[in-house]
RNA sequence: CGCGGAGUAGAGCAGUUCGGUAGCUCGUCGGGCUCAUAACCCGAAGGUCGUUGGUUCAAAUCCAGCCUCCGCAA
């Protein structure tokens, strides 16, 4: 079976390499080089970099739904299009043209967190599990038939980095197995229940904004699920603090506010939150980089009674 | 040439404005106190001040280049 494979991240990386060892891999369509960070660098997506790696063939379309893009695509006479976080809308023109479609591997357990960030949401919610969705694509987002579906369990010390990882594995073996199944014309067909549908929007800067009236748990979440990207922050003087650790600390401290330094001690600094109060282990200040909270403690004065914003 | 911050002891920082003996907090090691301790007291070790060059009697500090790290914006 002849695939091409579209997908830009990290998380798409393992599904990339997991079929090179299974299937012929025609071309592989991912974003166009961005400039980078600091400078103007320009930097390839991650799945560019394993495609050239493995030498395959690389396209980088604008658009991929370009009248002329469209028809290179044809000229491939691919069985299948697998798309794995690829960041371009896919037009239904586009998603028929292999014989047996397009399939998607998603992040999500569907129909719920339909949407480009259902990792760090279902993090964020504090969900306790959560899975990987191989499905059928069809017009609409992340709406189609499901393949196949597998669970997996979010522990309490997951971070959107940790559970990227394991979901790009399970992905990975998925599509594996969904392929087989197409090829062999075995594959399920189910529909999504779409009035039970919840969308995962991608995260904006302000999300990681720490609302100090939330619970402990909910704040807890909130740092987990944008470590490492784009982390979560507190206004500490003025400044941007970002929190990369807490731990819940479960006395409460009635007579203080919400957000204010209650209480110092070794290994940092406890805050008080909408339901108790929590522990900040691990920080990073502007200009620095992350360190544990009891390190940053001794450069820089934390006084009780600093109330966070 | 997108904007900005930073590199000083194992860690985190001050000192740089206005050149003149290398500092603070913590850790480490040794000793003491204590029933005991993450507590307290005394002492010690540990630094080519990112790097190269320039100015100077003298550079962590002033000037120029380079390397590395970080935040924002994309």
């Amino acid at each position: 079976m002849k695939v091409i494979f579209m997908g830009t991240p990290d998380f798409a990386v393992k599904s990339l390499e997991r079929l090179y060892e299974n299937y012929e891999i025609s071309a592989v369509v991912t974003q166009p080089d961005k400039p980078k960070g600091r400078g103007k660098k320009m930097v390839f997506p991650p799945v560019k970099e394993k495609a050239i790696e493995l030498g395959i063939e690389v396209l980088q379309p604008e658009s991929i739904n370009d009248f002329e893009f469209i028809n290179k695509l044809k000229g491939y006479n691919a069985d299948i299009f697998v798309v794995a976080a690829y960041g371009q809308i896919l037009k239904e023109e586009v998603l028929n043209i292999p014989k047996f479609g397009s399939v998607n591997v998603h992040g999500s357990l569907l129909p719920k967190y339909r949407g480009a960030g259902p990792i760090q949401w279902s993090i964020i919610n504090g969900e306790e599990t959560t899975g990987i969705t191989i499905m059928h694509m069809a017009k609409g987002l992340d709406s189609g038939d499901m393949i196949l579906k597998e669970e997996i369990e979010i522990n309490k010390d997951d971070t959107y980095g940790s559970l990227n990882e394991k979901m790009a594995e399970v992905g990975a073996d998925l599509i594996i197995s969904a392929l087989k199944e197409i090829e062999k014309g075995t594959a399920q067909r189910t529909p999504q229940n779409h009035d039970e549908a919840t969308y995962a929007p991608m995260l904006e800067r302000e999300t990681g904004h720490i609302d100090w009236n939330k619970t402990s748990w909910q704040i807890s979440c909130l740092v987990r699920g944008l470590d490492p990207q784009p982390g979560a922050y507190t206004i500490y003087n003025e400044e941007v603090l970002k929190i990369w650790g807490v731990e819940i600390f479960s006395k409460n401290f009635e007579d203080k506010s919400i957000g204010e330094i209650v209480e110092t001690n070794k290994k940092g600094f406890v805050v008080k939150t909408g339901d108790s109060s929590i522990l900040v282990t691990k920080v990073q200040s502007k200009g620095g980089k992350a360190m544990a909270c009891d390190a940053y403690m001794r450069g820089h004065a934390v006084e009780k009674g600093t109330i966070l914003k």
